[in-house]
RNA sequence: GGCGGGAUUCCCGAGCGGUCAAAGGGGACUGACUGUAAAUCAGUUGGCACUGCCUUCGGAGGUUCGAAUCCUCCUCCCGCCA
């Protein structure tokens, strides 16, 4: 065995699922330059989630080693909507959006990236072009090719449409290399054809074709699908410690290996059961991006309210207006807690409505404005309030 | 351009004149249990002044005592042929 140096070809491609071509990526580091790496997003969402971390760690990685990362805000592909990995046509989103998506996108890339090694442009720069340059680009591929691609194929074989916009859009993330002139790509698998594409579109260009790699993906806390902000199975970097460990928590046991080894780069501890290996990655994840004592503090509060079914510490006050000494409970809870009270009046009858932590009876409609002044009510085991009566 | 099929509640998907706020599944929520917001089991899942009333089945009209269900026009989608 010999060591791999952390710069090496076979070190940085450790974990990645394809490094193509065989060979590219040594070649690459042969320059003796640093390579430009490129990763582009798209702000469709404002959120960075753990899945997509997968990537940035291994961005930085290549920044570690002295290159160079190019993070494209596809602000110009937003507009299209990539059609990786969907069944359906994705909605267009508003220029005002895309903005303030790509804002705060790039705040939560630095999370994990090195601001140093780093260089950010948007592809509406270069994607408004002239038609006869968008004809020049488009002459570099055909609609077989295109369709070639599995959640294409899928699609119409289904029979649920596919725009045209959609097959623009591996053609235009393609040109985006051109365009930067990129020495490697990134993406998770299922960017591996719109990767490849962009080898097709430099070649066409005269460019020399770039390395593309790319890493597996994240599954989300419901153990099954890939994580994505559109199937609300994502955890975001940016959100509260709280929700983070408490999310953490919530993975099925099975995913368990595959996180420690996507997020952590480790196998689970050995000796630990599924149930303390969960808090302690989740400590991990909490420690990372919301800072080391945070973590402490947000397994505190979480078994304090899950474990020991107690009241939070920093209960939120609400004011509540009465209209007389008696509150009608499902109009209080639907102003307290934004539900409707049809679903107030089903959650009193589960008995998911407690004062003070004892469970209100099933048929309990109203209450005196004093039996609720200045205590805690809670809905469900998430909710709670402290109640000022005005 | 021609012919045919389709649009259902958060999602998928039944329904084809009254018994439909609309089957079933998914998701979500609540409860029990527990090792956690896992798993499992049970319940709930349009709104409201809640034994009743109101709004919903792509949009606008119409037929009928009565329409998600029938008719007309419109919008969008799919397939075959050209």
């Amino acid at each position: 065995m010999t060591a791999e140096r952390a710069d090496s070809a076979a070190w940085l491609s450790r974990n990645a699922v394809d490094c193509l071509p065989r060979g590219g990526l040594e070649a690459k580091l042969g320059l003796a330059r640093p390579l430009r790496v490129k990763l582009g997003i798209d702000p469709t969402a404002a959120d960075i989630h753990l899945g997509f971390t997968v990537v940035l760690q291994k961005l930085r990685e290549f920044q570690d080693a002295g290159h160079t990362v190019v993070l494209i805000i596809g602000d110009g592909t937003a507009r299209v909507g990539d059609p990786s990995g969907r069944s359906a046509t994705r909605p267009m989103l508003s220029e005002q959006e895309i903005m303030r998506n790509a804002a705060t996108f790039q705040d939560q890339a630095l999370k994990v990236l090195d601001r140093e090694r780093l260089e950010v442009r948007f592809n509406g720069d270069w994607l408004d072009m002239p038609m006869a340059d968008l004809l020049r680009l488009l002459a570099t591929t055909t609609v077989a090719h295109l369709i070639e691609r599995d959640d294409f194929a899928k699609r119409l074989a289904a029979g649920t449409p596919v725009a045209m916009l959609e097959l623009l859009y591996p053609l235009l993330q393609g040109y985006d290399s051109v365009a930067i002139r990129a020495d490697v790509e990134l993406g998770g698998t299922d960017q591996r054809f719109n990767l490849l594409l962009g080898r097709d579109i430099q070649r066409a260009y005269g460019q020399e074709e770039q390395v593309i790699m790319t890493m597996p993906l994240l599954t989300g806390t419901d153990g099954v699908r890939k994580m994505s902000k559109s199937l609300g199975n994502y955890i975001g970097v940016s959100e509260p410690p709280d929700e983070i460990y408490g999310k953490t928590l919530s993975i099925p046991d099975a995913s368990l290996q595959s996180w420690f080894a996507l997020l952590l780069g480790q196998e689970p501890p050995a000796g630990l059961g599924p149930r303390d290996a969960k808090r302690a990655l989740a400590r991990a994840l909490v420690g990372r991006f919301c800072g080391p004592e945070q973590a402490q503090d947000a397994e505190r509060r979480f078994d304090l309210i899950h474990v020991r079914g107690g009241l939070p510490e920093d209960v939120p006050t609400v004011a509540y207006e009465a209209a007389g000494s008696a509150v009608a409970l499902p109009a209080l809870l639907g102003r307290v807690f934004g539900v409707s009270t049809s679903q107030a009046r089903r959650l009193i009858a589960q008995g998911g409505v407690k004062l003070d932590g004892a469970t209100l009876p099933a048929d309990a409609l109203e209450l005196s404005a004093e039996a609720l002044d200045g205590h805690v009510l809670s809905l469900g085991k998430r909710r709670f309030a402290r109640l000022l009566i005005i």
